[in-house]
Formats: structure tokens, C-alpha cells, sequence
DNA sequence: GAGTGGATTTCGCAT
DNA sequence: ATGCGAAGTCCACTC
């Protein structure tokens, strides 16, 4: 016989609460994980990879239910302190402030936030499934091009993807319309002279073990001027694509896998 | 004569507030470029560099005074969707949804969020002049080289630092106890083979336009396997510093400028 | 505004 | 665990 227990409710909120009310509210909410929003006033010491401090004012501290945490001040996309999902966290009072301490493992580190004012606490569980996609991405390009491989030049056979080299993984790689070898890199957005580099290595790296001639592609929305040069001295050449484009027509069949795009054999 | 306006309490807290209520204060707050907290079930759409779509879920929604925006699941250390600092914002209702729609200028990017139900809603300004200071970064290391070159090896003075070469800058650039060119490249943390091709690149550069044998050296606190591999074969080295100890050697002369670490004059 | 490189990058994937 | 590369990366800095 089931027996239903009282139901707490979802959402608690605290305004302007005492640091001891606090602390019981945030240890509960720590036990249940529940996610814990405070907006207060403090100060973070950061120890791990770096170190730093931040002198007290206010923020807003949120501690997600995976053990994530953020500390964001009042602009800026970027929180000044945080730790990835995976930390465990240790409250206590001390001297007249409250200390939430977040302890990650690996690498070993800690962010200890002193709150002396705290002006909302809120603690919850978010239910949330709903799905989450996103269109445009590198990957996205490469079944475009796989898909319609004309998109880099008449007469293109893309042959492998991702397909292993001493040097790493090259995007596509196929023959031309000549019979040549022919290695495409891809990129999402503008690219620079790194992702040059990245290709002629490929390419250097194929050459040695292949013996024969390569060409080298590079797939990308936009190249900045200096990374052209770099390209053209480098005897390879560049193939602008729209990743939106590339992104809706590779919508159109997006229950295929990849490997169906393959339409040649190895030569 | 002055007169005393009434004062807007700092911190407004609205539990469950109905959507034409939340409307309001979320306008109100907008206009006074206060810090609008939200926790609520909301599905998002964004258009830009790339598209993305998310279904309804509860979620934690902030925008900050500078106009940037983050939209937080439950888990994770990075939000969902997001715009960095300079959007303006539009609210209005609609269908039984209150929609928040920020808009960034450049790139032209939009994010809209609709809400159907808003279990808490805060606004307000944070005051925060707390200093923030971080220890233990790249220019930490760089500075300790300059200050004490015996980390890298016995002989070593440093000549120049973000010297410009063709292909970017060098961090540290000196001299042996043999007088052989010795170019530095600094990482603060374990380096893959991006990093060793990029050292590389310079010394080439530098090889090329001095027409003199130039050693490269990587300072780093740790190097993979592979890029060990890559840098030997490439005739470089690795050196293995300390960014904890670098930083703390920088923290006590931090009053100093780099320029004044240099003791040597340009060979 | 474009271009470059760093970051407590984080994240995901493969070895 | 290590290694590697993408990311709507963001950000600071230079030209």
C-alpha cells in the first residue's frame, strides 16, 4: 500500500533570510540536491589550476543540482568564479559570515564564498527535458558536403570522413574530377592562420605516407587576409561555404547517417 | 534645495507573479537598467552565428545591466543559450506567453524567450566595486622567466618579450651562455602538438629572417606524449616550469614592470 | 572593424 | 585517465 508522504513544495524562496536561516535552507537544499540561488553580498577565494581572490560586493551565486557552480557579478557574460559540474560542498558559519566551500577532485580545487548579507535565497528543483538542438555547426557543413559534394567543386568525390592521419583526423577526403587526392578542412566561421597551419600539416603528413600529390581545401565561411597568404604560399586553396546553408539542406535528411553520404569506393 | 525623492527599495522579489505582473516589473526594470532574475518554464529560440531551438522546461534566467543575457538549465557549468554584454532588449505578451527577446547588434543575433509560467522573479542593482585579482597565469610565468631566467637553464638572458615575428609574437626571446638565439614559448598548462607546430612557426620565421641557428624551447608545466614526440622530431625542447611557484616568485616584485626585469640589450 | 592568441576555458569523443 | 579539437566559444589587445 503506497503512502504519500507531504509533498514539499518546489519552490522556496527566502527574502532577506539571517545567515543561520540561510545555512539550514542551504545545507537541506545541498542534502535534497536542489538547486541553490543566492543573491548576496560576498567574497570568493579561488585555489586550483590558478588562484585568485575577489573582495566582497554583491553578486549572484547559483549552485546547480550536478554541483556546478557560479558566481556572477553584476556584468558580463562570464562568471568571476565557478567550478565545473562534479564538486561537493561544505557549509558553515564563521565569525559572523556564512562559508559555502565547493571541493572538486580533479583537478584539485576549491572556491570558498564568504556571505556576510544575503538578500534572496532560493532553493528548487528545475524540471526540465525539454530538448535542446542546434543547427550550424561544423558538422553540419560536413554532411552538406557529403551529401552534395558538388558544394566544393564540380566533379568532387568525398571517399572517407574523419579519416585518420599521423598528424590527426581530416574532415573529408576524396578525388577530384582529375583523380587527385584532395583533403578538405573544415571550419564553422572565419578562419586564421592556425587553421591553415593545421591543413598543410595534414596535407605534409599525407604526402609522406600517400607519396603522391595532394591538394589541400580549405571549407570555411571567411578567411582572413593574412591567413590567404599564408594558404596560397602554401600551394592550397580556399572553398567558401554557408554553414546556415549547408546547415538546412543537410536538414532535409537528418535521419541519415552519415555513411550514407559516402557514394564511392576507396580508390 | 534638495528634495528626497522616495527610494526604490533595492531588492524586489515577486513569488509566482502572474505574467502581465512579471511584464511590468521586468519593463520597470529594463528601464532602470537594474538586474532581472528569473526561475521559470520558458522555451527559447536564437538566430545568429548559428540557430538553436529549446523546448519548454524550468530554467534560470538572467539579464544584467550591461544587457548581457544567460539562460541556465539545470545542469552544467555553461548556459544553454545566452548573449554576451551590449543587447537591447523588447517584452511584450503574447498568447498566454511573456516574451523577452534580446538583440545584439553585431553580429545580428536575436534570443526570445518565452515564458508561460514565472515562479520567481527578482530585480535589482548590484553594487560591486570588489577588486578581483587572479594569480598563476601565462603572463605570471613570463614575468618570472624575465625576473629569474635560471628557469629555463643556467646562461639564459631574456633580450625581449612579445617580440614581434612574422608570424605572431614570441613570449620570451634571448640568448644561451653559447650566445645561440633562444626563442621561448610559454603555456600554463599541459601542451598538445597545436602548440609545439606553433613554436615551430616562429622559429622557422626567425630562422628564416636572422639566417642563424635558433633554438626553441617550450616552457610549459607538462607536455603530452605525441607533442614530445612532434617537438624532438622537430629538433626543439621542453622545459618544465611551475606556474604556482612562477606566480609567487612575480607576486613579490609585483610593483615592477616587465621592462625592468631586462638586463641584457638587444644582441 | 578585422585579426590573433589566451582561458581556472568547457565539452565531447576517442584512445 | 590522457589527448585532441570544436565552440553561437568569450575576451583583451593590436592594427
Amino acid at each position: 500500500m503506497a503512502i504519500l508522504l507531504p509533498v514539499k513544495r518546489a519552490f522556496l524562496i527566502y527574502e532577506s533570510p539571517s545567515l543561520n536561516e540561510a545555512l539550514s535552507r542551504i545545507e537541506e537544499a545541498f542534502v535534497e540536491q536542489r538547486t541553490v540561488l543566492i543573491v548576496g553580498r560576498c567574497w570568493v577565494e579561488y585555489r586550483g589550476r590558478a588562484s585568485s581572490k575577489l573582495k566582497p560586493g554583491e553578486r549572484i551565486v547559483i549552485v546547480k543540482e550536478d554541483g556546478s557552480l557560479l558566481v556572477h557579478r553584476c556584468r558580463g557574460y562570464e562568471p568571476v568564479n565557478w567550478q565545473p559540474p562534479g564538486c561537493f560542498f561544505k557549509t558553515h558559519m564563521n565569525d559572523n559570515s556564512l562559508t559555502v566551500k565547493a571541493i572538486r577532485r580533479s583537478p584539485r580545487e576549491t572556491v570558498i564564498i564568504y556571505f556576510d548579507q544575503i538578500y534572496l535565497l532560493s532553493t528548487f528543483k528545475l524540471i526540465d527535458e525539454g530538448e535542446f538542438s542546434i543547427y550550424a555547426s561544423e558538422e553540419d557543413i560536413q554532411k552538406a558536403i557529403l551529401l552534395n559534394p558538388s558544394i566544393i567543386e564540380d566533379g568532387f568525390t568525398p571517399i572517407e570522413y574523419e579519416k585518420k592521419v599521423e598528424s590527426g583526423f581530416v574532415d573529408v577526403y576524396g578525388v577530384d574530377k582529375e583523380g587527385r587526392m584532395v583533403v578538405i578542412e573544415i571550419k564553422r566561421r572565419t578562419v586564421g592562420k592556425d587553421a591553415v597551419l593545421q591543413l598543410a600539416r595534414y596535407i605534409e603528413s599525407i604526402k609522406t605516407s600517400a607519396g603522391r600529390e595532394v591538394r589541400g581545401i580549405l571549407a570555411a565561411p571567411q578567411i582572413s587576409g593574412e591567413a590567404r597568404d599564408l594558404l596560397t604560399s602554401l600551394g592550397l586553396s580556399f572553398k567558401r561555404v554557408d554553414p546556415k546553408k549547408c546547415s538546412e539542406m543537410f536538414r532535409k535528411v537528418k535521419d541519415k547517417k552519415i555513411s550514407d553520404f559516402l557514394q564511392a569506393e576507396e580508390v
